[in-house]
DNA sequence: CTTGTGTGGTTGCAATATTAAACCGAATGC
DNA sequence: GCATTCGGTTTAATATTGCAACCACACAAG
């Protein structure tokens, strides 16, 4: 079986997905996002075996999107909390939820909506903006090659 | 393994991941969204099973997500297609890209950028907004709970 | 200090999914 | 008509998941 491996993918959304594309982790990091830390909360929530827990917590913390820190309310267990790159999947989670919250079948059976914690407001859909403001659908955008980045200070003839 | 079903949840996030939260569909979806439409077209561009292949995109039509079309070059072959629903992912797309761009250790390894079609530049970040127009962190958001949707035309007393 | 319990795992084994490769019929191309 | 491509299906080998049992350590009570 043997996952084919998509790191080393020229595409974005595919080192994406390498990352944290799996079965588990993006529930992980949702629930991490929620405030949850520690081992026997993910297992509580999420219901997956330990094993299964285990893995995935180790392999976020050494791909940076979570981080162990030595302990929080005095004892001497460990807690799983997320880095900087971890918080940056918020958008990500944002995004999922709204399409569930858009096309689903059952609309009635979503338990939660998402709301701006000053005024207790729904949110705005997220949306993809031009550089002169305007709102951009997918046919209004296309994929351009990176440009290479020139070597700096050094001759290029 | 019996993949545990996450279609009942009530989280809308472990919702749409039940749809399309596996390896290979939201890669299928990428290059639906990219014009690929033919059996071949993906096989080729992703380098997975066909029989993979197959069930991924049969359980995608199942599920509302692509749809299959008669034909589109004269030949006898049929095509598959984003639905609407389908085509929602897209938001999807772009945060994961987004995540990429901005935290990948290898940046140099992304191909493509994405780009306002009508002037050729960039897009911007996704934002997330409130109803009066604040741009929204992760903490300055929180769930509520869904209000239930109230029987219309029921009197209540 | 000894027993008991909860936390945070590890280890096996059975079940299931993925893959690669062979195979195959129908549709095209020549 | 003959070879090739397209779009799969089948088969066997391999990898991953899930479940359940086990286990070590921390902590609390006595």
């Amino acid at each position: 079986m043997k996952r084919t491996s998509l790191a080393g993918d020229s595409c974005p959304v595919a080192r994406a997905l390498d990352v944290f594309g799996d079965w588990w982790s993006l529930l992980i990091i949702r629930d991490a996002s929620l405030g949850r830390r520690r081992f026997g909360e993910f297992q509580a929530s999420l219901g997956l075996a330990k094993n299964i827990l285990t893995t995935r917590l180790r392999t976020l913390v050494e791909r940076g999107i979570l981080k162990t820190v030595p302990a929080s309310d005095g004892s001497a267990y460990q807690e799983y909390v997320l880095t900087p790159k971890g918080h940056g999947i918020f958008p990500i989670l944002v995004a999922l939820r709204q399409w569930t919250e858009e096309f689903d079948e059952h609309p009635d059976e979503i338990a939660t909506i998402m709301v701006d914690r000053a005024k207790g407001k729904p949110v705005k859909k997220l949306a993809l903006l031009s550089q002169d403001g305007r709102v951009l659908s997918a046919t209004d955008t296309t994929l351009k090659l990176r440009p290479a980045k020139r070597a700096r200070r050094l001759a290029t003839a």
